[in-house]
DNA sequence: TTGCTAATACCTCTTTAGTGGTATGAAAGG
DNA sequence: CCTTTCATACCACTAAAGAGGTATTAGCAA
């Protein structure tokens, strides 16, 4: 019997899952947190063999949950789950060392198949994954990788242009010269490869800057 | 014992509700569809007292399916699931007659009694919802109100500018003037009340549009 | 020390966005 | 029949963004 941690911060979801796995299926969900720094305490109470974290949390997201993990040297393996096939986040999972990725519009069955696979230390990875990390390597946009780069203040530059502000407006607000914020929009621009600001908004909002 | 109709685009979802309800919940979900169109043959062909109804789907959307029933004159109290606290969508889905809205992060007693309520021909309103549609009358912000008020034309119109295209671009990827993308692009920053299209952009985005 | 980067600041120039109008044909709805 | 909405198109003007540079300071790390 698989023992399953689900890090979920809906608890409809955990429960959910939890109540569908049968004997049958051999998966036994044992704890459930909405808590990322719980984690370590639940691997340490009871022997754990698959963490199913979602990746979309608010406080503590997954991909910083296995930061966490990393840090203090545990080992369980992870299924990542979420709603998004963003190239972005899959990158940071695979870097993190996340052992499989997969969908919430999965079907019980690859659900299943997913935790067994990844239970036995193998990599599992949902096809639509697959599709994804295909396009990327075939595209090599450095989309969000860019987004590692950013600097704190570019970050702030980029939210006061989300909310509406020109050149001007957020010199004034940082107490800054228009210069200088035109130099960073510019290198914002540069680093994530985009030519329009409303460009970099969406791009900025699909992978969490904003 | 309470019958449900699951309407979701995400097997994994519906799977874990329908598996969560026990018999003493007194709620048992009795058909699934993840298309909104087969709605109408599932109420006709057995009882259904509650149909859950996911927003965000992809083709059909729970406030189209809404509209549906409501043109073939279904009477059956409508729940609706989210995962945002959209008050465009909270909107929507009162005009259309939904007696219920609740969110995903709700816990298991939560929907319980949610489905109850509803199946009582009661309204329930999950209480994230109340502070969200107390917010809306207070600051009365047109904020997304206005996505309601957008042509097909102007969201396709929306979506160029995300992709970074700018008015020539567009213009001659729809075949149009540049004066007329002008237009609309002005039109939309209107309705929006926005003063810039990255600010229209970060709107967009948190409600949908793109 | 040397090299790298972030953050700051300035200059010039071209292109684009944004704002003020007006207008017409088609379709939808009362 | 009339009104509204949508999509289309045009003109003229101002403001802002984008692209090409260069440069100084502070801090951090190899």
């Amino acid at each position: 019997m698989v023992k399953v941690l689900i890090v979920d911060d809906h608890p409809l979801f955990a429960e959910g899952i939890k109540a569908m796995f049968k004997p049958e299926d051999g998966i036994e969900v044992v704890a459930h947190t909405i808590n990322g720094n719980a984690i370590p305490a639940i691997l340490d109470g009871e022997k754990i063999d698959v963490i199913l974290m979602d990746i979309d949390m608010p406080a503590l997201d997954g991909i910083a949950c296995m930061e966490l993990l990393n840090l203090k040297g545990y080992q369980t393996p992870v299924l990542m789950l979420t709603m998004h096939q963003s190239i972005k986040q899959i990158k940071s999972a695979l870097e993190k060392g996340a052992q499989g990725y997969i969908l919430k519009d999965a079907s019980k069955a690859e659900l299943v198949q997913a935790i067994t696979e990844t239970s036995n230390g193998r990599n599992y990875f949902h096809h639509k994954i697959n599709d994804q990390i295909f396009n990327y390597f075939r595209n090599k946009k450095p989309s969000m990788t860019g987004a590692q780069v950013l600097s704190e203040r570019e970050k702030e530059i980029i939210k006061c242009v989300a909310d509406g502000l020109n050149t001007k407006a957020i010199s004034a607000k940082l107490f800054i010269s228009e210069h200088t914020v035109k130099t960073h929009r510019r290198n914002i621009m540069h680093k994530l490869q985009v030519k329009t600001s409303p460009e970099l908004i969406k791009l900025a909002m699909e992978n969490g800057i904003i």
